[in-house]
DNA sequence: CACTAATCTGACCGATCGGTCAGCCTCTGA
DNA sequence: TCAGAGGCTGACCGATCGGTCAGATTAGTG
């Protein structure tokens, strides 16, 4: 039957970014969606072209934040400060959009190639290149990709946590871990 | 036509390899890993049971070098000692089968929770613990799981740096980013 | 009332997946 | 020479996937 009041679309949106935190995005069905939504898998198409529009609506808000982190790291002409802008605003995303970031949980390789997703891929490694204090060197490289990556993999896991004390952990972690650009 | 030597089984695991690293274990299908072969899928499941098996026989030599690292781990009462024998000796697993892990590619999850993989979710979970200098703080916590899951994730991409840089690069990273367990 | 547009359903589609099976080669040893 | 074992193939299976489609139901509007 239809529904009364036409909040389907929220209700589809919030029952994927659930399934998709438990068991990933590959590892979610639309049947899946459909099923805690209590509608059918047909609905959850009439209200998103394709699966992968779900994912990039519930993604949207996290990736405007990271793109204007972006260019506030572009507009940083010392690396020292384009480190601290980036080490900053990407504990302040991590943080603020774990939920968002841990639906994704590895992922990554095949969903940023996905149209949709094609200009992430540069994001971060623009984003890298500036944890690495803008070095060449293999271990500063190395430093800023396990990092990026560690966190990244790992923010949505500490649910149990404040914003205010994961954010502080975090920021700790990579100002102990990084190394000042210029020495 | 059969083969006129039976080294099939060796060649299929080096191209489930390849191919687990290209586009990850749930990526690939029987077939791919048969085309690349040469053979049939139908021969890929004459040598081994299931696709799982091959996986697990890929594996099988680095889980075994983490298991003796977990009794090791569990032989050191010290706390800071227990810290400093899972640092070297994760960056070591790390190092020598970068590979290997690269080719979970950020699947843990699921794979962990298969059967044969049972036990390796209880040894991360030690290993964070003696990483994290067996602290209960949360930023000891974090920082371990943070490191660990970075290195594992990304460790794999570093092809065209040798075992040597990329070991010093990951130990130096670990010495500056762990706090030392008593302070 | 009639008409329209939005919402939703069940049935269906083609593709792909891991896995099974009967049987065909080829080699080897008695 | 021939039986048997190891190695392998093509055809096939049931399940599941994302996605399509015609039509039913509902709410709003004149």
């Amino acid at each position: 039957m239809a529904r009364t009041t036409p909040q389907t679309h929220g209700e589809i949106l919030a029952a994927a970014a659930r399934r998709f935190a438990a068991t990933g995005y590959r590892g979610t069905s639309l049947q899946d969606i459909a099923t805690e939504v209590g509608c059918s898998k047909a609905a959850v198409l009439y209200h998103f072209a394709h699966k992968e529009a779900i994912l990039t609506e519930l993604m949207a808000p996290a990736i405007e934040v990271l793109r204007s982190l972006d260019s506030r790291i572009a507009g940083q002409p010392e690396p020292a400060a384009a480190q601290q802008v980036a080490a900053e605003g990407f504990v302040d995303l991590a943080v603020r959009f774990r939920s968002e970031i841990a639906l994704l949980r590895g992922e990554y390789p095949e969903l940023l190639q996905q149209p949709g997703f094609a200009h992430i891929q540069q994001i971060s490694e623009r984003l890298i290149d500036a944890l690495a204090g803008r070095s060449e060197r293999a271990s500063d490289r190395i430093t800023a990709l396990v990092l990026l990556a560690g966190i990244a993999e790992t923010c949505g896991q500490f649910a149990d946590v404040s914003d205010r004390e994961l954010g502080d952990a975090l920021l700790a972690l990579l100002r102990r871990a990084l190394q000042p650009p210029t020495r």
